[in-house]
DNA sequence: TTAACGTTCAACCAAACGGTTGAATATATT
DNA sequence: AATATATTCAACCGTTTGGTTGAACGTTAA
């Protein structure tokens, strides 16, 4: 089974909270990378900086206009995330030792 | 901004490919820690050091019989990961409908 | 008691992360 | 042409990460 890095890309980038305020702060469109940052309690650059992790997850894509970038939110990755973290819930909901593995576990903590 | 470490967490430890490859092997129910690190091809110590991280997220949990350390998975943060992901996916939904229409009114007045 | 086993601890390393500051680049404005 | 604005690039810093090796610790077996 190869490895999807794309996979590892999206989740790290949805694992730090100011990344994920900043999609938040996307919704009502396109964003200019100033105005991303300004409600933030940091640099502009370190905001450049988280920008291009979302990137490189492809959770925002980036609008060239004259010196002005668009930021824009795209919901492909997190759809994906979704996506396997349904399969991968299933897949532990389905193991039909999973009862029988709880009563034992339970039974040698009672022990 | 509430700042919910443990999805943080979750997500971090969910990030990398041998960390999800050890919550798959742990499908057959618990395992002790060298037979979880057996079919990876690196060392003893840096498979316990992936399973501290899913530790730490919850996503495993640790029963200690003598000498032998039983890890287990546990559902509960990815099923909390996965409520967090619906509600941004939904979030995002009813936004990019709004956004939607308001460009079909706009393209309405402009007519 | 001694030896083997299962696991972690400690030290180390290189690379990545999250942040800073200052300079560079490209575009707009006057 | 000169200046201001928007953004990134480059260098640096301290911490974390993912890996190694070797020693230590506690448990089981001879």
């Amino acid at each position: 089974m190869s490895t999807p890095r794309t996979l590892d890309h999206t989740l790290t980038a949805l694992a730090d909270p100011t990344r994920r305020a900043i999609l938040r702060r996307l919704s009502s469109g396109e964003a200019r990378v100033t105005e991303v940052a300004r409600p933030f309690s940091m640099s502009l650059n370190a905001i450049s900086k988280h920008i291009l992790v979302l990137e490189r997850a492809k959770l925002v894509k980036r609008r060239k206009v004259g010196r002005d970038h668009f930021i824009s939110y795209r919901s492909e990755p997190l759809d994906a995330a979704a996506k396997w973290i349904e399969e991968t819930r299933n897949f532990w909901a389905s193991r039909l030792d999973t009862l029988e593995q709880l009563l034992r576990e339970e039974d040698a903590a009672n022990k």
